[in-house]
DNA sequence: ACAGCATATATCGGACGACTATATATAGAA
DNA sequence: TTCTATATATAGTCGTCCGATATATGCTGT
């Protein structure tokens, strides 16, 4: 059940939904992606080869810093949002929410199929 | 000014952008192009080269439909939703509200856990 | 008449990211 | 021991958004 959303509808919000995430607070790669399924109703279910690619990236744009910690029992690498991945992320919830605006404007022009 | 949205924001749901332009009637592909600029507020500024492909490819799709006119003093290519094109609007909005809801749930702050 | 710009459509090639497949390793349960 | 869940990683594929480029027409100003 629980469909996934189409690919290209995440494409463009999925780094914002990271830096969403680790806004809680620290996570891993595997955490990121339970959380987001979660949160989601199952409809966000990112592959291991998206996520991983995508921590990298952001990684190398300084927007999340990681260490490896064994100390919960097991070997994991923990990311953090670093200063500018904060402002990142208010800067890409605000354009997004203004994204969504927009849209909500345009379908929400859609409906009436006549009396 | 008005900085236009980020490249892959758009993407995934260009497509119902344009879907939802038609259902307001007729349209040819640069009256698409300058419909969504005017109700976007100038962020949403379609290149030929994505406006264009993008319509044969629904074309091909079968969504829309399309009839070179010229009765209105210029030959321009007239589009119009096809029975599967509404239907496939109608679905596409759905899912996109959807998303919508849960991306402003993560942005919001994803807020209290459990309880 | 002509220049310049907006209108109008089209295609190609580059860039980039989501996804599949595949690989590796460990912990816990059967 | 075997199987599954956890945990990370990379290579290769594919779709699409966009910039560049091409062509043609209509209008406006000089």
């Amino acid at each position: 059940m629980t469909e996934k959303f189409e690919r290209d509808l995440l494409r463009g919000s999925l780094d914002l939904m990271v830096l969403s995430v680790l806004s809680e607070g620290s996570q891993y790669g595997y955490s990121i992606q339970k959380r987001l399924n979660a949160v989601s109703g199952g409809k966000v279910n990112l592959a291991a080869g998206t996520l991983y690619p995508l921590l990298h990236r952001l990684e190398s744009d300084k927007l999340i810093k990681c260490r490896w910690d064994d100390s919960t029992g097991r070997k994991r690498k923990w990311y953090d949002l670093t200063a500018t991945g904060k402002k990142r992320l208010k800067t890409q919830a605000n354009q997004w929410q203004q994204y969504a605006i927009c849209m909500t404007n345009l379908i929400g022009g859609v409906k009436p199929k006549r009396a």
